[in-house]
DNA sequence: CAAGCTACCTTGCCACGCAAGCTACCTTGT
DNA sequence: ACAAGGTAGCTTGCGTGGCAAGGTAGCTTG
């Protein structure tokens, strides 16, 4: 029993808010772990995997800082795709939260078009 | 490149919208997969495993009716749980909406708490 | 020198949408 | 009579990507 629809919600969105994030100010992972979890429940272990994605498509490019207290910080950066890829990624999530917004507010056999016989 | 985002932001809502589409009035896959892959793009090989999951957790039960011009339809009904469900997962999916907004409308360092240092 | 925090990263697992393909029913055209 | 095409059901293989759990290492404090 699944459940978690929320869990399955997170893909595909989780990219966006980092980019949100980044340009807002530059971040490292753990920092934006942290932030993203008590926003929309992200786990630690999710950021890693995620950066290195957003590397490798070029999204982001990082620097080392070191950190007063602890291990050095990777800092990451928007890039100019990232910034696209940002603007491309709003704009997807606005059109798709519309959708759903669509369909539970849909006042009850609005869309009928094809569907003139109910069988029933 | 994966690039498309929304595949991924489908799962999870894909089944509290065809909860909120049944809620409204029985329907039968395909005419359901034809609804949703206008309104947000569903392909028809996602709707079956979906349905039997659905019926598996007890949401929905079917029922076959004839068809004047093709094979017969298997029309799924809300059961009580899968009106619970309904409930629990719109109520998940503002909830998650919401966080979501909040982060793509945050002013810029508003959330700063812990932060009050700035290493750069 | 052991805890304990920060910060990095990896592995294995699992959920679930998707494309493509299959079956079978029924109508329509030639 | 038979092929074409729409309706309706279903399956398989694949890929994405979050998550829990674990592991390393730097630094601070008792």
């Amino acid at each position: 029993m699944p459940e978690h629809i929320d869990t399955q919600l997170k893909k595909g969105v989780l990219t966006l808010c980092v980019l949100t994030l980044l340009n807002r100010r530059d971040g490292y992972a753990y920092d934006i772990a942290a932030d993203l979890s008590k926003a929309i429940g992200m786990g630690e272990g999710t950021i890693y995997p995620l950066m290195r994605r957003m590397q490798t498509d070029g999204l982001v490019e990082t620097y080392l800082v070191e950190s007063a207290a602890g291990p050095s910080r990777k800092y990451y950066r928007l890039t100019a795709a990232g910034r696209r890829a940002l603007e491309a990624q709003t704009a997807e999530w606005r059109t798709f939260a519309d959708a759903v917004e669509a369909v539970l507010a849909e006042p009850a056999a609005a869309t009928a078009e094809t569907k003139g016989e109910l069988t029933q």
